[in-house]
DNA sequence: CAAATATATATAGCAAGCTATTTAAAAATG
DNA sequence: CATTTTTAAATAGCTTGCTATATATATTTG
């Protein structure tokens, strides 16, 4: 095989891009079957659990915690006050920044959305042993690390 | 616990949703950066890879053979088209279907485009043996089935 | 064969991601 | 201290995904 042909060996099915877009959006659509009916979504669910975690939270904080970019997270936080599930408050020395609040509505979200979560988690593995699952997370977890590096 | 308590033990750490999420955004920009520069992008690449294993299809077929919603395909072919990677050709017995058919120049791109598909999925499983990334596809694999059935 | 149903595709409208650019405030520096 | 640089957030504009609906053509059926 010269250096110009194409890998006849290639196919969608047996590539690690193809197949993790793939899982990826299987994933949300489940997800989004599970908290849309507590006016959550894809991509509020992350900055939700950030906040569970702790509220206070700057916009910057948020960027680097769950690793999408700023005009993404900009946009969802938007998105988020319009929608009532965070208000944003002026930090008291640089008046650039806004600290990220849950309203009380928000707060209460917490236990039925993790479990919403959990069941997609659960559906997704389902006839993997423990260990099985334990390998897919670490593996998973490996990917990210080498696709973050580059 | 009782059963409104929240599992202290959930973290996005340790959510296979959360995790897939975070590799497949990972992936896909790794993977704009390689095909850019062809005039390729995520959402065009998986139907490049189906019509260079045999054109002529209809847009029904692609939507069912990568799993998208018929809306999103019938957007993305539209792009296609207008970037000038397909045509589209009347079907001869049907006038609601048409055939779909590469440019000769989305043709000449099957070979760089899947060199930088596989560079990608190498600098993903760095550090993995090949048992360790076949366990990896084939539990992604896994998840997947497991996924599309409900 | 006319009416009803099914199928193929397109369109509208939204969310969530991205890059690139803008705006405003803070911090650093000549 | 005035200017430059840096930082925080917003905005513009695009792609890719979704659901829901519309449109046009086949197909089925009373």
């Amino acid at each position: 095989m010269t250096p110009t042909d194409t890998d006849p060996q290639f196919h969608r099915s047996r590539s690690e891009g193809y197949l993790v877009n793939h899982m990826a959006r299987l994933f949300a659509r489940a997800i989004q079957d599970g908290i849309k009916p507590l006016g959550l979504s894809t991509g509020t669910f992350p900055v939700m659990l950030a906040l569970w975690e702790k509220e206070g939270r700057t916009q910057r904080e948020l960027v680097a915690e769950l690793g999408v970019e700023q005009a993404t997270m900009a946009n969802t936080l938007a998105r988020m006050e319009r929608d009532g599930l965070i208000t944003r408050r002026a930090h008291d020395r640089d008046a650039r920044v806004q600290t990220v609040w849950l309203t009380e509505q928000a707060r209460q979200l917490q236990a039925p959305a993790i479990q919403a979560a959990q069941e997609v988690n659960i559906a997704a593995t389902r006839g993997m042993s423990a260990a099985e699952r334990a390998t897919l997370m670490s593996l998973i977890t490996r990917a990210i690390d080498n696709l973050s590096e580059s």
